[in-house]
DNA sequence: TTGTATGCGTTATCAA
DNA sequence: TTGATAACGCATACAA
């Protein structure tokens, strides 16, 4: 049997209004009542039902974090900005819920965002990694005006609100590191190229190198999946393609992993032979060997500032208008041993 | 505005009552009535409204994933885990909320629970990681019939519904292992000791040594915090106090990769000079230098399990009572080259 | 097969 | 300052 707030009223000898209002301090109530009402609360053990409270205020207090497919949790991106909104929303008083959008067709997606939706929730976080085509129901989702949706780690867009990582400019400090370390031919292993952030990655890489003089000769573009294997895949293809290759940028530190990796099966030395970067500096990062230089993208603090910005959605929604919001962080390069030259 | 059952009941000429029969199905409505039914949902994208049904049907289809602190979505367990709980979540027709009890109290304890079972969550998955002390609030959590409680990766204990995986069986494989090829001096990297696993896993290096007449020195045990840096200074240690040291069970991965890392800059081989095996398997100890040894947990196949379990207990709990579950899975052990003996 | 009335637990409005 | 009553959106007895 659940207890109710009349449950209480009846105990305490006021109405049910009178304890909602103790409860809520939304109108006033007469301290004696007040604490009659809040001792019976405390003997019957009474808590609000968060359901049926939703169902008349119109909100839920609920948070919506939508990802894609099975893997994605275990990559440390998705940990890590998770861990960054779950520490905020814990403290703004949100729940949060885990969503889940699997198939591709825009009528999938927008019944798995209809779904959400009649749930209430009071916003979204949708950190779907763009892939090409998306853009299609980004703007159909958007062009509803209930819950707010707050585009995480997608291709800035000034109708939409976006809080990401500048992957352009972090992919530039990596490879002109590498360009100031001496490197003359500086391979790169992507992610999946229909990624943006794959995309923006392998943009810095190619202008980098022009600016400095060099030439992005297209054989030394290995596309991977962001796993290990594929880094190992990579940067044996690699070094088939051209023996003077002396500089490796992995676009995450799983696949600079199996750079290295491969360069101890093979014998290779780094950071002698070859200089390596790597991408998210990820806890173990610092622990390779040789120790990885990455490129640190603050995903707990890009997770926080999203639920933030939702959050501030949330409550000036209520009163008017708001704008797009755009808050891009830039990241840091972390320099380690696999990319300091020896002479 | 939101579009309600009147809404779709005016337009299709019906009463509310009759389109909730067209949708849930539970009573029988004319094909004619249904269609029309049917179709007016469609043009007006109807969704009918969770929150309301929650209350009326006293069940929200909303599963409670509860576990502590930041960094642990951070954790190759947790997020493995979560991965195979989201599957089965999504199979059933759930949706998953993420939880944290901050603070170790008991009364904070039973507050977040509160808060959890005011959403009227159908179940919980219970991930927290047990510690000293916890079993004392486990009790209280229990007492209560609602909602269902599944103890995910928690010491079996025959009055609690507990789906884990087995420790003991685990960290012995691990070290039969290393006696197997050779080690007569074994040191342990254990996780922080207020763990019930890190004390199972420490309970199986004793016992295990023992019965090979080996001598569990205790010495030869650290403590470390599943951190990478912590299994560099485990390493460091365990050379200091004893030289003749042969083999190093790091009880998890990432500790391993320290001990890794610190045998490189020492000039250590492995496994030429010492053996190591980790815990975990994580996609990324593959591709290791050299290639790690380690325990799979089939963490993800826990979490479907609980899921699956905990899905059980909802359903026939409506009509009976359920027993307790048990569930304990059995790793494996990986072999990879940081154990391979060369002669 | 369908419509009507009632309840789920809470808050808000309007009187008192 | 408080109590009675009507919503919120849906499902379900009971009648028709």
């Amino acid at each position: 049997m659940k207890i109710t707030i009349e449950d209480v009223a009846k105990l305490a000898q006021v109405s049910a209004g009178t304890v909602s209002n103790a409860l809520t301090g939304k109108r006033p109530v007469a301290e004696a009542t007040r604490q009659r009402i809040m001792d019976t609360i405390k003997v019957l053990g009474y808590e609000p039902d968060l359901l049926a409270q939703g169902l008349v205020n119109r909100y839920s207090r609920i948070i919506s974090i939508v990802i894609t497919e099975l893997l994605e949790l275990g990559f440390y991106g998705y940990s890590s900005a998770l861990t960054g909104i779950q520490r905020k929303a814990n403290e703004l008083g949100y729940s949060i819920m885990l969503n889940f959008v699997n198939g591709k067709t825009d009528e999938e997606i927008i019944t798995s965002v209809n779904q959400i939706r009649a749930r209430r929730v009071d916003g979204i976080i949708w950190a779907v990694h763009e892939i090409k085509g998306n853009r299609d129901w980004v703007k159909k989702i958007q062009s509803q005006s209930y819950p707010p949706i707050i585009f995480l780690h997608m291709h800035p867009d000034p109708k939409l609100n976006v809080v990401s990582i500048d992957n352009y400019s972090g992919a530039k400090m990596a490879v002109s590191h590498l360009i100031d370390q001496g490197c003359k031919r500086i391979g790169i292993i992507t992610g999946p190229l229909d990624w943006w952030e794959s995309q923006a990655r392998l943009s810095a890489w190619k202008d980098t190198l022009e600016i400095n003089n060099l030439v992005p000769d297209p054989s030394l573009i290995i596309e991977g999946d962001w796993l290990a294997q594929s880094g190992q895949i990579g940067m044996k293809a690699l070094l088939e393609r051209d023996k003077t290759i002396d500089g490796v940028f992995a676009c995450n530190d799983s696949m600079a992993l199996g750079v290295l990796n491969t360069a101890c099966e093979l014998g290779l030395s780094i950071p002698k032979d070859i200089l390596v970067v790597g991408y998210d500096d990820a806890p173990e990062a610092a622990y390779y060997w040789p120790p990885l230089t990455s490129v640190h993208q603050f995903l707990n603090q890009s997770g926080q500032t999203a639920l933030e910005e939702l959050h501030d959605i949330i409550e000036t929604g209520k009163k008017g208008i708001t704008y797009p919001i755009q808050r891009i962080i830039q990241p840091e390069l972390v320099i380690r041993k696999s990319s300091m030259r020896i002479n």
